[in-house]
DNA sequence: CGCCTGACGAAAC
DNA sequence: GGTTTCGCCAGGC
């Protein structure tokens, strides 16, 4: 099939590259920055990134969060909600929920405590 | 090349 | 105010 979709790939991502074109490294590269015991919405991201309307890539971009180094913590990387969407996507399972506790964020039912007030935006803080 | 899926979000009902 | 649908964009089949 000679029909490239001139897509981003994935497994071009490089490690520690930092700032790569791909859309990609620019959602890893937010999600390192996201200081201990705070979190922040892919919407968020996505925004800061100047593609808010693509909150869905950023949650795409996290698939190959394990893949690249150093390990980006999506584990502070939640919805709107402040639910934890992506928990599911972590190995194990609940590991989510265990590291944001962990670095004093409460959980509860798979939802963030207080999340309005440990929400942290790229946008602002970052100053994009 | 086309259709469906997907870690979201906002609008519509 | 809760639930459902559409929209976004890219990847997999």
């Amino acid at each position: 099939m000679a029909t490239k979709k001139a897509t981003a790939p994935l497994k071009k991502i490089k490690p520690s590259g930092g700032t790569d074109d791909n859309f990609f490294s620019l959602v890893y590269e937010v999600a390192r920055q996201i200081p201990k015991g705070r979190v922040t919405s892919y919407g968020a991201i996505a925004a800061a990134l100047g593609t808010k309307s693509s909150a869905r890539m950023v949650g795409w971009a996290m698939n190959g969060c394990h893949r690249v180094k150093p390990k980006v913590p999506a584990h502070r990387v939640v919805n709107r909600n402040g639910m934890l969407t992506g928990k599911h996507h972590f190995n194990p399972p609940g590991i989510m929920e265990e590291l944001l506790k962990k670095e004093g964020v409460k959980v509860k039912n798979d939802q963030v405590i207080e999340f309005k007030k440990l929400f942290w935006d790229p946008v602002v803080e970052l100053q994009f």
